[in-house]
DNA sequence: GCCGTTTTCGGCCCGACTGTTTTCAGTCG
């Protein structure tokens, strides 16, 4: 088994003896666990070789023997009981809002009911209101989230939150008494994808705030509606909450809401290290516990002097805590507190930071727009560069060049770069397919005559992981190669990524000054960031790329710029921050066989 | 089950809202 399915597996366990009523703190202790495994940036093989498992914050000597057993045979008797002593419909219940493990397991033990069939009949017969601690309406909620379960469940992708949540966050801001407004959330941290939507409101007039948001045109249904906070379903399934708050609390309650869990759970840890107590509503001195140095060990940056009343914004609670500003994007729980005691926060590449782009299709393959279309929307853009990158002869259902038309779109290309009709400049490039084997999809010469190579695999995604990391290798290898696109090929919420070996690609990448891409396109967001950080330790340069089809497509630079803050990226670890003088001497060096990093 | 400059026990984040109650448990974030 692999670390995201061992990953899979503990949070499994981790709900299973929740629904048996188990210690809570052992529930989380799995759940933190699983965690601890997913965000593991090193290979779990190497670790488990090394016995290093343990030493891994969040995972102890028993977690560590688990996950070893479930790595070395797939399989875990724990694990097996624990699953046959639960009927699977218990599970699925808990996905229907307003059920609990506690009320999972009052419906099993009252009412014996172990699936969700058994539970639509018993609300229709009544027996659910009639029961103690439910009533007339749980019985109404059980059933109508029983019918948008699926719906409900969902996640959706960052793009399609962040478009609709920067609109309703346009109006909030205009409302009249919203003295500041903000989302947080997944939304804000920029997770790939999103659970919900979270609002966070500064005024002192909540009532009509509140009303404006119930009564929205997005809202399709309210679901709660309360004097501070409530929550609207939008179209699609996702909800969207709203919490007002007093001036003075907003920046306690937009950083509490903004997240991760784990990140909160440090920061936390960390107040009550120095005799306070952080919540949503602020920060608050611990009975008989004064003032004390943050950290308490006495390393770390200065903590401002103040009290908390001083706090104005985020950056004041973090300096306050003696830490440096941590950035949303970067607030998973991993390392960044550690990082902000020392000054180690970088500062991230933002989307202005951006010149000019190089994965994008035009009218010649699957793309929308004509080349000039494409071209004057760069200009529009304010961009220096565009690189144009059609799909080769293999992708023929994406319209691939063959060599001829490839020679054809050089040249055009060619033409409209001497005509100084646009002031940005064009570079063409091809994204070239990596055949099954490795090769590329067009011969030596013709790579030759380009300015650069993104090379993808669009093919073959079946093979294992051995086979396709080797097969990307031999792409990256190949001295016209000059970036790799989408490292997986998933597709968010809807294809797996093939199987494929991230820390090789990164070794390989570092090895051969190859740039690997960040594609920006939402529904692909790959590499994915929880590798960036390390991948630019190596030296790896990142490129962001819409992979646009359309001028449109541009657009989504801003979502990859999102991937590569989460993956600690720096200005300078992105290839296109650079001007088009440095890039034109490093694609012409590239060429000559130079490495330049 | 994890963790430890309070280190092998005894902590483990906490408050609002809902629906059920009549003082609170469970859910949620």
């Amino acid at each position: 088994m692999n670390k995201t399915e061992i990953a899979e597996v503990l949070k499994e366990i981790g709900v299973l003896l929740e629904l048996k009523g188990q210690n809570p703190f052992k529930v989380r202790a799995y759940q933190s666990g699983s965690r601890a495994l997913e965000n593991l940036e090193e290979d779990l093989g190497q670790v488990l070789a090394e016995e290093r498992l343990d030493k891994v914050s969040g995972i102890g000597k028993a977690l560590a023997e688990k996950i070893e057993t479930l790595y070395q045979t797939g399989e875990l008797p724990f694990y097996q009981e624990l699953k046959d002593s639960i009927p699977p419909g218990l599970i699925e219940m808990l996905e229907i809002p307003g059920l609990g493990p506690k009320k999972v397991k009052a419906l099993h033990g009252k009412l014996g009911i172990e699936t969700i069939d058994e539970l639509t009949e018993a609300c229709q017969n009544n027996q659910i209101s009639a029961l103690e601690g439910f009533g007339a309406k749980s019985q109404e909620k059980i059933l109508s989230g029983i019918k948008n379960r699926e719906a409900y469940a969902k996640r959706h992708l960052w793009w399609e939150a962040f478009i609709i949540a920067e609109s309703i966050l346009e109006h909030l801001r205009g409302l009249s008494g919203v003295e500041r407004a903000e989302y947080a959330g997944s939304l804000r941290r920029g997770l790939e994808t999103v659970g919900d939507i979270d609002f966070i409101v500064a005024s002192s007039t909540p009532s009509p705030i509140m009303d404006w948001f119930t009564g929205m045109d997005e809202a399709v249904e309210v679901t709660a509606h309360g004097e501070t906070k409530s929550s609207v379903r939008l179209a699609g399934g996702l909800q969207a909450d709203i919490r007002v708050v007093p001036v003075d609390r907003f920046p306690f309650a937009l950083h509490h809401f903004t997240g991760s869990k784990d990140h909160n759970v440090r920061m936390r840890q960390r107040a009550i290290s120095g005799g306070y107590s952080l919540s949503e509503w602020g920060l608050v001195r611990e009975e008989g516990g004064g003032r004390k140095r943050f950290p308490p060990g006495g390393h770390g940056v200065k903590a401002a002097p103040g009290s908390p009343e001083d706090i104005r914004d985020e950056a004041g609670l973090f300096s306050f805590l003696g830490l440096h500003y941590i950035p949303p994007e970067l607030r998973e729980g991993l390392d960044e507190i550690e990082a902000a005691e020392k000054d180690g926060i970088p500062r991230l590449v933002e989307a202005g930071d951006i010149r000019g782009v190089f994965h994008n299709h035009t009218t010649a393959s699957d793309g929308r727009h004509t080349l000039e279309e494409m071209v004057r929307a760069a200009q529009d853009r304010g961009w220096e560069y565009l690189g144009i990158a059609d799909h080769s002869k293999s992708s023929f259902q994406a319209n691939g060049l063959t060599e001829a038309r490839l020679e054809k779109q050089v040249a055009r290309i060619r033409e409209l770069n001497l005509s100084e009709a646009f002031s940005v400049h064009v570079f063409s490039g091809v994204e070239c397919d990596i055949l099954p084997d490795g090769r590329l999809d067009f011969d030596d010469e013709v790579l030759a005559t380009l300015d650069y190579v993104v090379a993808s695999v669009h093919s073959s995604f079946t093979q294992g992981e051995k086979e396709m990391t080797r097969r990307l290798i031999r792409a990256i290898e190949h001295p016209s190669v000059t970036m790799l696109g989408h490292l997986t090929g998933r597709l968010l919420l809807a294809r797996e990524g093939y199987a494929v070996n991230p820390a090789k690609i990164i070794d390989a990448a570092a090895a051969n000054g190859v740039i690997l891409e960040i594609n920006a396109h939402p529904r692909r967001l790959d590499m994915d960031w929880r590798h960036w950080k390390r991948a630019a330790a190596k030296g790896v340069l990142a490129s962001v790329n819409p992979d646009a089809h359309d001028v449109k497509g541009f657009e989504y630079v801003r979502a990859g710029v999102t991937v590569a803050r989460k993956g600690w990226l720096t200005r300078a670890s992105v290839f296109n921050t650079r001007s088009l003088e440095q890039v034109r001497e490093y694609l012409e060096g590239r060429k000559r066989g130079i490495r330049i990093v």
